[in-house]
DNA sequence: CGCGTTGCTTGACAACATGAAATATCGAGG
DNA sequence: CCTCGATATTTCATGTTGTCAAGCAACGCG
């Protein structure tokens, strides 16, 4: 009988799930540096970018709109996001990230860059042949979001 | 002046979130197509190769025994897993998967196993080139621990 | 035996997550 | 203009995950 998955795939599915947890850990631990949950920065990060209503971070963040209320509540308690008026729809409320909050966002970002420290241990070379294989296996629709 | 971070590190720490954005999501509802949640699938997962105490659990989910208590409770509850005594130390209790739990547990490996699908699309000799990508970055204490 | 350590549970509490219901606004059709 | 369905947000109830501190039972060493 011909397994299901052969032993490299089950090799590389393991490894994935090693890097999940890995990253996981680093951007928990990131975060809590700054007194901050993983979901908090999360948010704090897509709002130094830009601004943006509460649907679409719910959108982004794959949740409830429900549930962005009250994490937005809490970088608001914080100062360091601002909830402010849509101009050109009055039922929106357009979340913006502080002058405190961007600042914390940038000292964020600086941890939070995992893998640039396992990476180092790669040459230039394969780290392209790595991007290019991640790319591959995340299929068309794997436009970077930053 | 030299950026802290080249661009295609940073393009591949890019894709390395996508992936795990994408694992995350998978897993979740993989879970949730048994009425799991995330944390109950891994743990019912562990129990479903081999017995072990609460502490152990613990340790492998790198959170607090306290928490365990909770999970186990819940998948208890549901006839998935037993506690039993551990004949060497009456202090530890070692949980293991029921007949139903084992059931659930091989169901839900079927769907769970991420990336097969996305790893098609690569040749055996692209997943070779991968996996030790992987694990380089991941350094040497990365075992997998299937 | 006595006592520090270990394994687990309990309790209080915060964050996250969902779903349903309430409120306000928008926009299209009559 | 007015109604009515749809949309954006919030609130509330509820459940799960997570932490920490305190408690209890059992272990094992001196």
């Amino acid at each position: 009988m011909v397994p299901r998955t052969d032993a490299l795939t089950r090799e590389v599915v393991d490894l994935i799930a090693a890097v999940v947890a890995r990253y996981h850990e680093e951007y928990e631990a990131a975060a809590a540096k700054h007194a901050l949950t993983g979901a908090q920065a999360k948010v704090l990060a897509l709002l130094a970018r830009e601004p943006m209503p509460m649907r679409r971070i719910a959108q982004l963040l794959k949740c409830e709109p429900s549930n962005v209320t009250g994490i937005v509540d809490r970088l608001e308690a914080r100062g360091l996001v601002e909830r402010g008026p849509d101009p050109d729809d009055r039922r929106v409320k357009l979340a913006a990230a502080t002058p405190a909050g961007l600042e914390t966002a940038d000292r964020l970002s600086e941890s939070l860059d995992f893998a640039r420290e396992p990476l180092a241990g790669l040459s230039a070379e394969e780290r392209g042949v790595l991007r290019d294989l991640l790319q591959r296996m995340l299929g068309p629709g794997a436009a970077a979001p930053r």
